[in-house]
DNA sequence: TCGCACAGAGCAATTAATTC
DNA sequence: GAATTAATTGCTCTGTGCGA
């Protein structure tokens, strides 16, 4: 009888960078991961990733067959011995099973090819590099060189489907045969919690690092509560946590005021001891000191690794949509929007109507500047013609987030700053939980990518739309509110 | 998945204070 | 004034938190 072979493309999980009771778990109690459903940011561009990537490799034999890893073996061994370059090979060897993503024929044997839609060489792509090639040699397979290729984040995209240049290429061999002599022990220590019962470890760092773990939830349900003001809320806080933890302090409000050094962190400990926010009515004298009219502004972008549009690179993020609320002196408040999902390149749109919504003064508010001010300059840079007046607004923007940072506090925030843990304590008419389609950035992406697909309905294209905007103008309509808060205004 | 900004740690270089 | 020590400043590196 055929033993079972186990699926290891997680060799991270076998070098330890994700624990092994997730092994454990996905094999002996895999319906847990749609229970626990988490919300990681995940986008489909792995197979346009990989298809760019192996057309950039060069021409070789691709290996599918991916539900169906018996045939995939034997195509394997019967294209070994025509082709130069094959693609998703498949391989076993003490029942582990890899597919590595190149194997290109060199002087005396393989280069095994790794393809990575990241911009660096990552240590556990070492990992799970030396698991490939342990299991390569093991199948007979001679591994002479091992290659990563990744994303050239420098790379200009010209157009006319030329992807020249899209990867780096590093050579690693050395580091993955480093390694390889270890796998033997990883193989046999995961056999045997494959074999025993269910592994105690507890939630930690390894949950969500690097790869975001779909039993995490599971785990939480069978550890105590954590306290309800846990350390961990303070932001930046691993050590402050871990010489907590050494005294057996695992509520905020316990920890002696000596053991915080910073303002900030004194501030939040208070807060939750008192159960009262904290506003600094000097955040309102810094704000009434700006003039008017005031805008409100917020941007939404997708990114591609593999870039879709000419003049842009790899992850580059292309803003797509904007929202601005315009608030004169008196009080008016007035609502525009940009949105293309048109799925053609959205830049020059997006610059010329931005400009002319933002008027020529005033401050224009923004959550996190650095991240707005990032994507006009780069529109000033793609857009010489529109140049000056782009970079005229970045010296216009105001970030309100440092403002609420030095000046305010609500225990409900629980030590995030972010414009979503900010606005339930301000204005918690407005909360995000309430729009249908659209909550969260990550979700906008979604959005626009389903808006822009030729294979969704026109009706559905509508819904999506909406969603979009009325996202993103409650982005903007949160500032508003916020700024008018901080100011000490009552809505 | 990216990148930016910033806090904090660790270390080196510089400046100030102390002692002879 | 020189040598030593202490304090301060400045730099790089790493991790975290923000945005999408």
């Amino acid at each position: 009888m055929m033993k079972k072979v186990f699926w290891l493309s997680k060799s991270k999980i076998m070098s330890g960078q994700q624990c092994e009771k997730r092994l454990w778990l996905e094999t002996h109690r895999r319906e847990l991961a749609e229970v626990s459903g988490t919300t990681q940011m995940t986008f489909d561009y792995g197979h346009m990733f990989g298809d760019v990537a192996r057309s950039v490799i060069g021409e070789g034999a691709l290996i599918e067959h991916v539900d169906n890893i018996g045939l995939a073996i034997s195509e394997t061994t019967k294209l070994l011995r025509a082709e130069r370059l094959l693609f998703e090979p498949a391989f076993t060897h003490q029942n582990v099973l890899s597919r590595a993503d190149g194997l290109q024929r060199v002087w005396g044997g393989w280069n095994m090819i790794e393809a990575k839609a990241s911009t660096s060489v990552k240590d556990y792509y070492l990992d799970d590099c030396a698991v490939q090639a342990w299991v390569l040699t093991g199948a007979g397979v001679k591994v002479r060189k091992v290659t990563l290729a990744f994303v050239n984040n420098r790379f200009l995209y010209r157009g006319k489907s030329n992807y020249q240049g899209l990867l780096n290429y590093e050579d690693i061999t050395a580091q993955v045969f480093e390694r390889v002599p270890m796998v033997e022990q990883w193989v046999a220590r995961l056999r045997k919690v494959l074999g025993g019962k269910e592994p105690a470890i507890n939630v930690g760092t390894q949950c969500g690092t690097p790869y975001a773990c779909p039993f995490t939830a599971y785990c939480q349900s069978k550890e105590p509560a954590p306290a309800e003001h846990p350390v961990g809320i303070l932001p930046r806080s691993g050590e402050i946590v871990e010489r907590m933890a050494a005294l057996g302090i695992d509520d905020l409000r316990d920890v002696p005021p000596a053991a915080l050094k910073n303002a900030l962190h004194h501030r939040i400990r208070q807060a939750h001891i008192s159960g009262r926010s904290y506003l600094d009515p000097e955040a309102g004298q810094a704000l009434s000191k700006l003039g008017w009219p005031r805008y409100y502004l917020d941007f939404e972008t997708i990114a591609f690794p593999v870039p879709i549009w000419k003049g842009t690179r790899p992850y580059q993020q292309v803003p797509f949509q904007w929202s601005c609320h315009h608030e004169t002196k008196s009080g008016n408040l007035f609502h525009t929007a940009f949105l293309d999902t048109s799925g053609h390149a959205p830049m020059k749109d997006f610059a010329s109507s931005l400009i002319k919504a933002v008027g020529k003064r005033g401050p224009v508010f923004v959550y996190n500047q650095a991240f707005e001010a990032a994507r006009i300059k780069e529109l000033a840079q793609m857009l010489p013609a529109m140049r000056e007046p782009l970079l005229a607004i970045v010296d216009r923007l105001v970030d309100l987030l440092p403002i609420t940072r030095e000046h305010y506090y609500h225990p409900d925030m629980r030590g995030s700053f972010s414009i979503k843990a900010v606005l339930p304590t301000v204005a918690p008419d407005l909360d995000y939980e309430n729009l249908e389609h659209v909550q969260d950035g990550g979700m906008a992406q979604q959005a626009w990518l389903e808006a822009v697909s030729d294979a969704t309905p026109e009706e559905r294209k509508t819904e999506l739309s909406q969603g979009l905007l009325d996202y993103c103008e409650r982005d903007t309509l949160a500032m508003v509110r916020l700024a008018d808060f901080l100011q000490g205004g009552n809505w």
